[in-house]
DNA sequence: AAGTCGGGGAG
DNA sequence: CTCCCAGACTT
């Protein structure tokens, strides 16, 4: 492996230009960076996780509040977690970080393990973010390979292949144990996502304002942006599906999805088949129809498909004697801003609370 | 090794 | 519109 077999003394000079740059130019006032506490440097990686510092922040800072410490994140009803969460995407962090949190009051005394296995062995942790919590919230010595240091490390050593092959992550993953120092590791890690972010940008990226930039055989090639690879493109399916919107009187008809899949444990409207006709699947639920009013069409994005969501507004009566199932429920319409649902679901119902007096 | 899982920022 | 972001988990 010609990565492993960079000079002693070329490693240590790379380590002193990245920790001088970082001194003077990198990020110092993220919010979880005071205090760098284990758990707040936790909950701030699995935000992070492919979501950028910006959308986090908010969240963050919520999110804190309501749950300063491990323990009352653990005590706290999923349901409650899941609404703090709604809106960041990729609900499994959610229910991972409060699974996490209860078998850390459970199993580790209401703290952070400081071993790297252990916190690696917690749901919803994996090598990156077990890493990134052992160097930047414990003090320790770790390496972490981020979708900024995956950048960095790729241009430097003009690595070639998509980071996502196991061959190319295993060769980003050994330069960056190679680089990682046992002194101020917790600035290097910092310093690399800081120049990911901040210099060695996706596009564009700012070479003559980089510390590694005599060294970077991007860099030396002309063409920084041609690392990483793309990712392999793959056409994304365009799928259909229909939402009710069940209003009887000024409550609306929410149901709660299945505790994995898509917006897994989310409250959401129901769906129904495009092959039916919605009032025939409200009366299958022993609803009389009123009215009916089809609403535009919203066109929600994936990461591996499309969905086309039909809206059909049905006025309905007669629920008081159909038997809910108890994934289901009635919801005053001016209440259901406070529910964990998705997106496209959030924006439906703040349709239906501005036209509903 | 490939597929699943959201939403938004930026060009 | 496209790409991808402080990735992890399942199969």
């Amino acid at each position: 492996m010609d990565q492993l077999a960079v000079p002693a003394a070329d490693v240590a000079q790379a380590r002193t230009d990245i920790l001088a740059w970082f001194d003077r130019h990198g990020r110092h006032d993220l919010p979880w960076q005071h205090p760098a506490t284990p758990y707040r440097v936790w909950v701030s990686e699995v935000m992070l996780q492919q979501t950028q510092v910006a959308t986090v922040v908010p969240y963050f800072l919520r999110f804190l509040a309501r749950f300063p410490d491990p323990v009352a994140l653990a005590d706290a009803p999923q349901e409650e977690v899941l609404a703090l969460w709604a809106g960041l995407g990729y609900y499994a962090r959610a229910r991972n970080l409060h699974r996490a949190a209860q078998e850390i009051r459970d199993r580790h005394g209401g703290e952070l393990p400081a071993d790297l296995a252990a916190l690696e062995a917690l749901p919803g942790i994996g090598r990156s973010t077990a890493g990134a919590i052992h160097s930047l919230g414990q003090g320790r010595r770790a390496a972490i390979l981020d979708g900024n240091v995956k950048r960095v490390l790729a241009r430097w050593h003009a690595v070639e292949g998509w980071p996502g092959r196991s061959a190319v992550a295993r060769h980003l993953w050994a330069l960056s144990e190679r680089y990682t120092p046992a002194q101020r590791c917790a600035d290097y890690n910092q310093a690399m996502m800081d120049l990911g972010a901040t210099v060695c940008t996706r596009r564009a990226p700012r070479c003559p304002q980089c510390p590694l930039q005599a060294r970077c055989r991007a860099r030396a090639s002309g063409q920084p942006e041609s690392w990483p690879s793309p990712k392999p493109k793959r056409d994304r399916p365009l799928r259909q599906t229909r939402m009710l919107i069940l209003q009887q009187g000024n409550q609306v008809l929410l149901q709660k999805r299945p505790p994995t899949g898509i917006w897994g444990g989310l409250w959401s409207l129901p769906e129904a088949d495009m092959d039916k006709t919605p009032e025939r699947h409200a009366e299958a639920i022993g609803l009389k129809v009123d009215t009916t009013a089809h609403w535009p069409r919203l066109r929600h994005a994936f990461t591996h498909f499309e969905l086309d969501i039909h809206p059909v507004h049905l006025k309905v009566s007669g629920a008081g004697q159909q038997v809910m199932e108890s994934d289901t429920l009635w919801e005053s319409i001016h209440e259901t801003g406070t529910r964990a649902v998705a997106a496209p679901v959030a924006r439906l119902l703040q349709q239906l609370r501005e036209h509903t007096p």
